[in-house]
DNA sequence: AATAAACATGAATACTGATTCATGTTTCAT
DNA sequence: ATGAAACATGAATCAGTATTCATGTTTATT
């Protein structure tokens, strides 16, 4: 149902009217950072135009001239969400060409990006509601990265072996809870020791 | 806020009106059990009174002779599922006195029984969004079950040293996340492989 | 059998908030 | 400089739905 007969289309991903000035793009913007603080603070559906374009500094029907539909700006967000942590973790676990020593490091990586970000960790939370579609891809994109690094470095002897796929999983869960003891739970324990102890357990958990 | 003054009040946690014959106690459960399954599949904010009471095959205004407002019934279905899980974990650890076995078949328990119940799971996550309150008291209820049982495996020396809280939080991430690539992510992968895997890395994580 | 308390009904209330639209203002290519 | 396209406005529309309430029915107790 993406295309249709036909006519070719834009490859893009976005929906509603791009923005086509300098000003129509700070605009975009503006509401789109906007969304961020308001949604993420007070949640989807609390969260109402209104309260956006207010935030914004613009009026409500400008919200329509860049977006469709409330969803919309939401799957936005988490979108790029998911762009941000790759991206992160990217950059953390670069030239590490040790798998285990990537996995601390980017597991410090991702905790210190949640705590910098809690509202972005929330959205991505309430999209298993709001947007199951884009909550899906956000993991599954995420799950798959892990997957083939972990295979690669078992068949490179790092690791012991074991389902990768399962163990993506698992990592991802250990990440995903600690990060969310951080934000949603307040625990003020310092990063670095929360990640000796994960780590000490991975390590020990897949090692050769 | 809970208690005005001088009045002895019961110490009970529901609110609104409990029944008081056996036709009430029908009715408020029939409302409960079609609140779990709409809500469940609907979610909290498509999931209106006139859905559950019709599911329920009663009238919209009966909801409110047994529950005061929406939100009431949800926090009460996020209590309940934390009893379950407890309750179901409990057993299947049962008469294990070495910690890693008990934490293979508690791992196994709980993948059942989300695989089970998956309704219930989704209502869980959504009360981060519904009810922070309940969600809170969840998982620190869970979680605080879980450390003592690591502070005591690592005193009878049946498991390594290292921090209880961290590796409480870590471990029951393993299990949500694999719980919901189950539940959310439908992988058909059989609950035993996937016990294996996560078990064999948790068994090496942390054993002395 | 009679009466009060419980229980049940469903239409009416009351409000919120997403989306539309007719009307201006600004930007930019020519 | 000027007209068309972009951009911006905010009041009005429109629909959904949580909660209330006046009225009726059932149950338990005497």
């Amino acid at each position: 149902m993406r295309k249709s007969a036909g006519v070719a289309e834009v490859p893009q991903k976005v929906q509603g009217n791009l923005p086509k000035t300098a000003r129509g793009e700070a605009t975009r913007r503006a509401i789109l950072a906007a969304a961020e603080r308001v949604i993420g603070s007070k949640g989807y559906n609390d969260a109402s135009i209104g309260h956006i374009t207010s935030e914004a500094g613009v009026a409500q029907g400008t919200f329509y001239i860049y977006f469709t539909t409330k969803e919309q700006v939401f799957s936005e967000l988490v979108l790029e969400m998911g762009r941000l942590v790759r991206h992160e973790i990217a950059e953390a676990t670069q030239g590490y060409e040790n798998r285990l020593d990537a996995e601390r490091a980017g597991l410090k990586a991702f905790l210190e990006f949640v705590q910098a970000h809690p509202d972005l960790y929330r959205i991505v939370q309430e999209a298993l509601f709001v947007d199951p579609d884009a909550y899906q891809e956000y993991y599954e994109t995420f799950a798959a990265g892990y997957k083939s690094g972990l295979v690669a470095a078992e068949a490179a002897g790092q690791i012991s072996e074991g389902d990768a796929d399962t163990r993506a999983w698992a990592l991802m869960g250990i990440a995903k809870s600690l990060g969310e003891q951080l934000v949603v739970f307040k625990s003020d324990k310092p990063i670095p020791d929360i990640v000796e102890t994960a780590y000490s357990l991975i390590e020990r958990g897949i090692r050769p």
